[in-house]
DNA sequence: AGAGCTTTGGGTAACGTTGCCCACTGATGA
DNA sequence: TCATCAGTGGGCAACGTTACCCAAAGCTCT
């Protein structure tokens, strides 16, 4: 073993020691606190370059700040979400903060112990996209913790939130599909039993926002229930080609729902848009991809993050600045997979 | 704002006073430390249940463990990492370990950031996915932190590796286009020059495996260099088809890759297997999608997962045990988008 | 000249946890 | 009877950084 690589981390002390200053001053120059001659400061940046020191988060976590910020969001496999985060990322890139995920989480257990998790580690705001907790652990852990919520349409005085309109995204894809002249057409939603979320979580909302619309047509309701991932869209477009009945369109919650549909109806051997239309949501990359060209609803993930990151910012400088809410409109991607009916 | 929620955090020294114990008898149950009686330790946990007490993490890491390990990897939208990433979390689940995730990082300056603010932060481990770091920053990364490269075909004392063979992977491939009677076989790697790379990395090895499997047959290499991206694999596709002479096969170097030559291939209005084969690699669930019905290798994402996590706990608990190479064998998985030539 | 600033620099006590110590109590063994 | 020892519990000094202080020195303005 290298011993020498073992050896201790350089820290303010050393720097100070190597600069001849008090470690007072070195923390005042990395902070750019008031209090030291520009002198000074060439002083101790040279220290710290010659020295290649780098504080120690933790250590500075103690004192209040890790320059850290947590996201948590459902599934990582659901290509939505990396739009998402690379908005964050981009807006964060050129500050002192490091961006850190948790692993995929899909339930309140896990939810729960992320965040616990992220709060223990002293992160100095959180991003949680489309959480499932209760409202009433979410009001708390934002008054922990500065958060931004994402896709949840809920409003606190607490936090921040940055939701896409899903009930025009899903009125879009049943008036799309209505107008090309389908009558029944399914939707595949994420199963959600739980009254405060019924009203509050993206799947749900977009839910009823296909209800309305259908309602509004006089058109039948068939809605599905399974998750949001590609399982679930497999089972859902199971069980909707098991009825005696078949639907002349499917509206699948979400892309990467649709990829899991896809591979049923191949499978039952039906043919899309022939046989049957498809939309999903989100448009992600995978939409557009040449012989999916999946129709779809874009809402602008890439933005999303960058609002996120910037409420964010401003929440950690301010936490009392009254909350923010910010609603962003979905537009209509048309792609092969819806036609009409014949 | 709720004040009672801003109130300081449970510390240990809570739970000592509300126990009627040192603070030290505290630590000794937080550790399973030796020292503390049956009827103390329950004592103790009642408090800590009474209390809601949870460790923090920031103060730990400043004696020295976090309880966190660190995942880098390349691109989180290549959906073979997702299967690594669940081995890791589902090997980690039962321990006190938690993990966090940097952002996707493709370059070497992103790594540096991302691996110096990972060490920044206390981690008590690192795993870190085909990182494309020179192998002296390697090494001395290992040295600082245990760590376990993935993909990396390389050894040192200091790290363990796990790693599927790569070569052999592309052997596969090329044994089967060949076998369907394929004589044109196009390859797109991720592009590669710096010659330590070369040797070490994933790609690389696949598109050494690949030239040494065409030459072994008497035929052509024909390789085109983009990025193991989507993007990538429809740039390299548009690249292939721009030329006089088409190949009668593709073999994309990863799962995402084919998905971009996919579309390039739509576009330019030829289907798939009957103008063209095309084979990916890494089986992710997106290659066995019903329309898509991808051929790929098969490289057991969530084992080498599992093995990484074990090897990251052992190498935790004990940092002068000799360092493991793990090399696990692919597998082909033929689907649809392989046939013989017209 | 002296009062009252501003600027510059440093001393130091936290922050929450750990692990090395030591002290005390009974029991054990010579 | 006296050392020895295991078992139990606690004191306390770190770990690296920050932010609240105070002190000294050099101004400006009467």
């Amino acid at each position: 073993m290298d011993r020498a690589d073992q050896q201790r981390r350089v820290t303010i002390v050393d720097v100070a020691r190597h600069a001849g200053v008090s470690t007072t001053a070195v923390s005042k120059v990395l902070r750019n606190a008031y209090g030291a001659s520009p002198a000074m400061r060439a002083k101790v940046q040279r220290a710290i370059e010659e020295l290649g020191y780098r504080p120690y988060a933790a250590a500075r976590g103690l004192r209040g700040q890790t320059y850290t910020i947590g996201v948590m969001l459902p599934d990582i496999r659901n290509p939505f979400f990396p739009d998402i985060l690379d908005g964050l990322t981009d807006t964060l890139r050129d500050t002192d903060y490091h961006v850190l995920l948790g692993p995929s989480c899909d339930n309140e257990t896990d939810e729960g112990k992320l965040t616990d998790a992220m709060v223990d580690r002293g992160m100095d705001g959180l991003v949680l996209i489309a959480p499932v907790m209760s409202p009433a652990r979410l009001e708390h852990l934002a008054a922990t913790v500065p958060t931004v919520v994402v896709g949840r349409h809920t409003r606190s005085a607490h936090y921040d939130t940055v939701t896409d309109d899903d009930t025009t995204g899903a009125e879009l894809v049943v008036g799309h599909l209505a107008d090309l002249g389908h009558r029944h057409i399914a939707h595949i939603e994420h199963h959600e039993t739980d009254p405060a979320r019924l009203a509050e979580m993206p799947n749900a909302v977009r839910a009823d926002g296909y209800r309305k619309a259908m309602e509004a047509r006089g058109l039948a309701v068939d809605i599905v229930s399974t998750s949001y991932t590609q399982e679930g869209g497999y089972l859902g477009a199971q069980q909707i080609l098991a009825r005696p009945e078949r639907p002349t369109a499917i509206f699948a919650g979400a892309d990467i729902v649709a990829m899991g549909v896809l591979t049923a109806l191949s499978e039952a051997g039906l043919s899309v848009p022939e046989d049957i239309s498809l939309a999903g949501y989100d448009n992600t990359s995978f939409a557009a991809l040449g012989p999916i060209s999946l129709t779809s609803v874009d809402q602008a993930g890439h933005h999303i993050g960058t609002d996120a990151a910037r409420l964010l910012l401003e929440r950690i400088a301010d936490r009392t600045r009254p909350a923010a809410q910010v609603k962003l409109s979905p537009k209509l991607v048309p792609r092969r997979t819806t036609a009409p009916p014949r």
